[in-house]
DNA sequence: GCGGTGATAGAT
DNA sequence: TCTATCACCGCC
């Protein structure tokens, strides 16, 4: 309790509130992203994102992610190759990996390395946070930016925070949205949702 | 269902 | 430099 309090005040100004709510903000250690992009979709759902900012501490549960395996997931960014925008992917685990799409939205992952990352999809707001329901509405609610590519995710002020696992009967996998594109890859199961939440982005 | 929007990657 | 291509969202 000691190390967690210490740790808390690492995380946020002195003062109960704040204080009160950073033990119950327990960073993931960057560790937990050293598995299987599969395996570490799976283990985000009911895990915490937690954007800190200047004014206000964001706080979501994560209800929705998807998995991109890598260079030969032809839905994987890293398919393409290693180039500027992959290479963080191919960098160590635990780090973002931000993007834009369409123009419009930005996208978060968290990168497991070996050009693989999981793409987190949707968020149950906890503190301070709007509808998170979809990629782009999740990066604008957290307050995401392009900035944020490459931040290691176990640092203040964006990191993972310590949720409670959900269960395997309420986990549902479904294909992924948006990539038609990529042949027989479009159908693998790789999404993966709480099928207790109200807030995930496209119904199975 | 369709238009907006801009970074990226590969072509020229 | 130019062009096609998008892990989407909001409004019609």
């Amino acid at each position: 309790m000691r190390r967690r309090l210490r740790r808390a005040r690492w995380l946020l100004p002195v003062g109960s509130a704040a204080l009160w709510r950073a033990v119950r903000l327990d960073p993931l250690p960057r560790s937990f992203s050293k598995r299987s992009p599969e395996r570490l979709a799976r283990a985000l759902l009911g895990q915490l994102v937690v954007h800190h900012t200047a004014r206000v501490t964001r706080v979501g549960r994560i209800v929705e992610t998807e998995a991109y395996l890598g260079p030969h997931d032809l839905a994987c960014h890293s398919a393409k190759g290693r180039t500027k925008r992959t290479e963080v992917m191919f960098g160590p685990h635990g780090h973002a990996y931000v993007y834009l799409v369409y123009g419009l939205h930005l996208c978060l992952n968290v990168v497991t390395g070996q050009g693989a990352a999981v793409l987190l999809r949707a968020l149950e707001p906890v503190e301070e946070l709007a509808r998170a329901d979809g990629p782009g509405r999740l990066t604008r609610a957290l307050g995401v930016s392009l900035r944020h590519n490459t931040h290691p995710l176990d640092t203040p002020p964006l990191f993972l925070a310590r949720g409670k696992p959900v269960p395997a009967r309420f986990v549902v996998r479904a294909p992924r949205v948006g990539v038609d594109y990529a042949g027989q890859w479009a159908h693998a199961p790789l999404r993966f949702l709480d099928a207790r939440s109200a807030h995930v982005s496209v119904k199975v």
